[in-house]
DNA sequence: AGTTGTGAAGGTATTCACAGCG
DNA sequence: CGCTGTGAATACCTTCACAACT
């Protein structure tokens, strides 16, 4: 019921892993999962094993993906519900999601952007709406968005960011470098490339120090 | 000597809020710190302590924005190491990277793009060379590139994943939606703005069962 | 055979609580 | 005093090892 942090990351990853499996029929063992993500083959079916259903996934040649997949939308309270997110910024980065496959069989939809340069918004295409700015408040309301996917150049980004709050967004997925500060109760994801490249860096320096203790 | 992986995580990021923070010289308390960050100020100290140095960053009243920075950088090895990245894939997202502020004061520089669309790669400006995709082994290995950043479409990303390896790079950071299958030594970080979401709504989900244990 | 599922052991990270210092 | 720094206690996650099932 109540699943560790990691495991719910790990979890995430599998179900996209999952998503994108042609062969959906025949089982994939803990074991291939290992092979595919680099996670022991322990630790995985620790994981599944915290998923809340007894619909029967696994049999003795591995886990069926379908009912896997399904064991764990349910269990992140991701069936029958669609979030609704809005690009904010649509600069370069902004704009690059207006075309990203991601979204496709995720939970997640894009219902709205938002630049306040009308001329982008006039100008870009996408299967969404875009708005100026200043229909911010309205459309989020109106549409019933949840989330905010944070594009907009750096020096803006904190003033956005409270906007949105005021808005009633209570998620912001973070793309700029900057580090936000939001009331209790709202939720940041930050992404950053430079971030990413120091987790490699450390985690390349420590596999390093490890010596090989497996193969 | 050995830090915890989120404790290298928060330090990571606490290093960008040094950097962006304008006041460089009043010092800056762990409370400060929680309040911007969210992360208990037990926790922030608890992770400063691991740092390796002695040079004082820590008065009463705080800790000295500078040194602080600079101690981070020299734990993490950032110190007179500049990591050189290539771009790979000038997609709309990948593109968007041409022009992206973050990279500024961190220890890792764009050293190259590559896209087999040569029509892009003549196009496109940037203030690092561009090249067509066949140029890849021979440019990665005169330059010294390490790292790469993936952006190709979804379609290419396990074939150019293995390419990258074969030239030589050590750590991929992975923004195409697929999940990659690279041999043991290379590291690959994932960056999804659907996990991103995902984990938003566990968080979220998570924090109102909670009932406010705090405040 | 081969693979899952899980209690128990082991290892990590967080939180607590208080000493120490300006 | 207010703030940091840190051993000790707690909570958490992972790994192990083996039972159970096909």
């Amino acid at each position: 019921m109540n699943i560790p942090k990691p495991t719910a990351e790990r979890l995430s990853q599998l179900a996209r892993l999952l998503e994108q499996r042609k062969n959906k029929n025949i089982p994939i063992s803990s074991a291939e999962i290992e092979q595919l993500t680099g996670w022991p083959s322990n630790t995985i079916r620790k994981d599944i094993s915290t998923l809340d259903m007894r619909t029967q996934i696994s049999t003795t040649s591995g886990h069926d993906p379908v009912k896997l997949l399904e064991a764990i939308r349910k269990t992140f309270g991701l069936t029958n519900v669609v979030f609704k997110c809005c690009i904010v910024g649509l600069g370069r980065l902004g704009s690059a999601f207006l075309d990203y496959a991601g979204f496709q069989e995720s939970s997640f939809t894009l219902a709205a952007g938002f630049d306040s340069n009308v001329n982008r918004v006039e100008i870009l295409k996408a299967d969404f709406p875009l708005y100026p700015t200043f229909k911010m408040k309205e459309v989020i309301a109106r549409v019933g968005i949840t989330y905010a996917i944070l594009c907009v150049p750096p020096t803006q980004a904190q003033a956005t960011a409270e906007r949105l709050v005021e808005c009633g967004i209570t998620g912001i997925v973070n793309f700029t470098p900057c580090i936000l500060s939001v009331p209790q109760g709202i939720e940041i994801e930050n992404v950053s490339v430079i971030d990413a490249l120091g987790s490699l860096t450390a985690r390349l320096a420590a596999t390093k120090t490890k010596t090989r203790s497996e193969l």
